[in-house]
DNA sequence: CAAGTTCAATACGGTTGTGTATCCAATACA
DNA sequence: TGTATTGGATACACAACCGTATTGAACTTG
C-alpha cells in the first residue's frame, strides 16, 4: 500500500523526532538508542537500518533541525523587514518565534554546543549553521536600519553577535529562575540602550 | 605514618580533581567512575569508600568547586573595590580571574547548568550558588558606583544579571570561534555603552 | 503470479559500567 | 606486642547498551 520510499523517510523522521525529545529529556549520553526507538515506536532494528550509529544520528538530527530553522527564518524575514515596528522588536521576534519550545531548544542547542567544543568536526558544522543564522539576522538589521535612515557605529554583525550572546545567556537565567527573570526581560531592558548608543541618523 | 583522617580527605580531594578534569573532557555521562579513578590514580574501591554513588560525587564536586570559587571572590573583592580603574574593569576582571582555565570552567558549569535544568534539586543548589556570586558582583558594583559618585537608573542586580548573561553568551562564542571572537571583545565593545546609559552623576 | 527487494522485528554476542563483597596492608590502641 | 580498625585493592555479580545477523512480511516488478 505505502510506497517504500515514503515509508522509509517517515520512520527516519519519526526517529529524529523521538531523538529530539529524548535528548532534551535525558541529554546526549543519557539517551540510549533504545530509548529513542521506544519513543518513536520502533525497535533498534529500524534504527540501524536507517542510521549507521548514534553519532551519525546526532549529526543527522542537527542537520535536520538546522534546515527547518533556516527555512522558518527565510519565511519570516520578508514579513519582519516590511512590517512596522522597531528594529529590536523584529530581531527579538525572530529569535523567539523560530523556537516554539524555548526550553527544549535551549537544552538541545546547548548540549550540541558542548559536543562541538569537544569534537572539531561537530564544531565546524555548528559554526556553519550559526554563521547562516547570524547572516539572516544581520541582513534583517541592515535592511531595517536602512529603511529607517539609521547608521550604526559598529559593524552590524558585531551587534548581532552581541544580541545573540545576551539572548542565550538571558535564556539560561530565565529557564533557571522563571519567576525572577521573565523571558525576554533582560533583552528588553538593556538592548534599547545599546541600540541608541550605536545608531545615529544618516546624514 | 600518615594520619588516616588526612589520608582520607586527601584521596577525596584527588578524586574530585580527577572528576573535574574527566568531566570537562568527556562530559557528565560520558565519564565513567573508572575513568575518574584512573585519572586520580585509584581504583573503584577507593571511590566507593568515599562516595556513595556517581550522583553523590557530582553534588560534592559542585559544592567543592563552588566553595573554592566563593573563597577566591571574597579574597579578590577588597582589592578590586579599592584599586583605581573603572567599574567595568573591576567586574570583568573578577569574572575572568576567578576561572583561570576559561574553557574547562565553561564546560563544567554549562554541563552542570544543563543537569540542573533537568533535576530540580540540582537547580536549587545551582541557583543558590549563583545568587551568592551575583551578590558579590552586585556589592562590587554598588561600592564602586558610590565611591565614584554615580547613580544607576536600573537596579544594580539587574545590571549584574545582564553582564553575566552577556559574558556567558560571549564566552560560548569565543570558545567556538577564538579567532573571530577574541575573549572579552563583545563585553569590551558594548558594556561601556550600557554603563553610560544607566549611570548618572549623583546630585 | 512468482521472484526479488526493502524495511523493520527478533534474537544474539560481546562490551562496558555500576555497585557489592571480600581481602590485605597499614595504622591506632590497649 | 598483639588486636582492632580503617582505607583502599581485588574479585565478582548483575544490568544496560551497542551493534550484527537472521528472519519475516509487505510491496514491487517482470
Amino acid at each position: 500500500m505505502e510506497p517504500p520510499k515514503r515509508r522509509r523517510s517517515a520512520t527516519r523522521a519519526r526517529l529524529l523526532d523521538g531523538a529530539l525529545e529524548v535528548f532534551a529529556e535525558r541529554g546526549f549520553h543519557g539517551a540510549s538508542v533504545e530509548d529513542i526507538c521506544d519513543r518513536a515506536g520502533f525497535t533498534r532494528g529500524a534504527f540501524y537500518s536507517n542510521f549507521g550509529s548514534k553519532d551519525e544520528l546526532v549529526l543527522a538530527l542537527f542537520q535536520a533541525t538546522t534546515d527547518r530553522l533556516l527555512e522558518q527564518i527565510a519565511a519570516l524575514l520578508p514579513d519582519l523587514a516590511n512590517q512596522p515596528g522597531t528594529l529590536l522588536d523584529a530581531v527579538l521576534g525572530l529569535l523567539g518565534e523560530t523556537a516554539p519550545d524555548q526550553r527544549q531548544w535551549h537544552l538541545i542547542s546547548t548540549e550540541f554546543t558542548l559536543h562541538a567544543l569537544r569534537h572539531p568536526e561537530a564544531a565546524r558544522a555548528l559554526n556553519e549553521q550559526r554563521a547562516m543564522f547570524r547572516a539572516s539576522l544581520t541582513q534583517l538589521v541592515e535592511e531595517i536600519a536602512e529603511t529607517s535612515g539609521m547608521t550604526m557605529s559598529v559593524p552590524p554583525e558585531q551587534f548581532v553577535r552581541m544580541i545573540i550572546a545576551l539572548h542565550e545567556g538571558a535564556r539560561s537565567q530565565s529557564l533557571l529562575e522563571p519567576r525572577k527573570v521573565p523571558a525576554g526581560s533582560l533583552e528588553h531592558t538593556f538592548l534599547p540602550m545599546v541600540l541608541e548608543a550605536v545608531s545615529r541618523p544618516s546624514r
